[in-house]
This record gives structure tokens, sequence and C-alpha cells, in this order.
DNA sequence: GTTCCGATGTACT
DNA sequence: GTACATCGGAACG
């Protein structure tokens, strides 16, 4: 087998269980952009019966790709000015996603570096708008497929130990505790 | 360390 | 008009 081929497999094989289960599941894993990432430390599970959800009340233009094919990218605007990327996920129930919060920068960390004007290690990818920013996500990959190119998802060697708790930003469903982490991480968007 | 505030696209009342 | 899955900078202690 050539190198990366099985990914698309695992990818899906994460992306098909419910929203909390693949929010769990991405801990650990690496995200890259164009070779520009790290590892995910931080993520938040939102599904269609979920209040805080965009998908929340049926499809509309923004979140069409919610609704599209399991393990693409759902990205939109927050606050008129960031850009955060999720992964669509769940097949049984169509509308759910997994919003990727935070990554231990580990791949081409001077380009993100300069994204990011110079600030410090963790503050590069420590945010959903952070991290876009960082490895280039904007609305232009709205609905692109997660396990082709720019994009590319690479599993951990092993499990690694996860901590959960509420969810961050968020007025409906505000007592959920979809909220994942990497225990222990520096680069967590904030503590637990 | 903390709190407050402005930037502003998209969905909704 | 208001709310929002955010961020960075200013002001303050």
């Amino acid at each position: 087998m050539a190198a990366e081929p099985g990914s698309s497999v695992a990818v899906q094989r994460l992306m098909s269980q419910s929203a909390e289960m693949a929010a769990r599941g991405l801990i650990g894993w690496t995200l890259l952009v164009d070779g520009v990432g790290g590892v995910i430390v931080e993520t938040e599970a939102y599904d269609a019966g979920d209040p805080a959800s965009h998908s929340f009340g049926g499809p509309t233009k923004r979140n069409a790709a919610m609704f599209g094919p399991v393990g693409h990218a759902y990205v939109y605007r927050i606050y008129g000015l960031h850009w955060c990327l999720n992964a669509v996920v769940d097949a049984a129930s169509a509308g759910s996603a997994v919003l990727i919060r935070a990554l231990a920068p580990t791949q081409g960390i001077e380009i993100m570096s300069a994204r990011r004007r110079g600030l410090p290690l963790r503050d590069l990818c420590a945010g959903p708008g952070r991290l876009c920013e960082a490895l280039g996500v904007a609305g232009a990959l709205d609905g692109a497929s997660l396990s082709e190119p720019p994009f590319s998802l690479i599993p951990p060697a092993s499990d690694p130990p996860v901590i959960c708790g509420v969810r961050i930003g968020i007025t409906k469903g505000a007592e959920t505790p979809w909220r994942f982490g990497l225990s222990g991480s520096p680069f967590l968007s904030r503590k637990f």
C-alpha cells in the first residue's frame, strides 16, 4: 500500500460516529492544510438536535456543508471577521459537526508564525479563529474533503488521554459537556 | 491577573 | 434592529 490511502478509510470510520464520539476521537489526530498544521488538542461536538448548533432549524445557505458528505469541512465566518473550521460527522443524522478549536503546532511553524504576525507559539493555533488564520483556512474551503488536498488528517499512534467539559462561547445548550481536550496540553484555548 | 469593547457577515425577529 | 461556536488591544488592579 502507498502512503496515505488508508487514512481516508480511517477518517470515514471516525467521522461516521455520533458528534460526541467523533469529537472525542479526533483528539490526537494531526491536521494539515498544504502541509502546515499540528495535532488536534481541542474539539467541540454539535449535533442536529442541539439548540447551539448552526444546523438546528434546518439547512440554510451558510450551513449547507453540514448537511453534505461526512468527512468534509464546514467553514463559516463568526462575528463577521474570523473563520471557524468544522468536520462534518455522523452519517446517521444529517447536520452534525465537530468544531476544531485548537492545535499543537508541529508542521510549518514558520509559515504559521508569519500568518499570525509573529505571535508566540502558544497563541498560533489556540482557538478556532486563530487556527484558521494560521492554516490559511477560509470560506473557499467550505465543503472540501478533509482527506484530500489541501487537507490531510493523520491518525495518532495510540489513543491520547482526553478530558471533557462544557462548551465555550454559547448560550443555548451551554450545560452539555461536549468540549474535549488533550489532557495537560499547553495549547488549549482555555483551561478545562 | 482582570474586565470592557470594537470589528462586522450571516441568520433571524 | 439583535444575537452570535471570536479575537486582540486598552484600561485597570
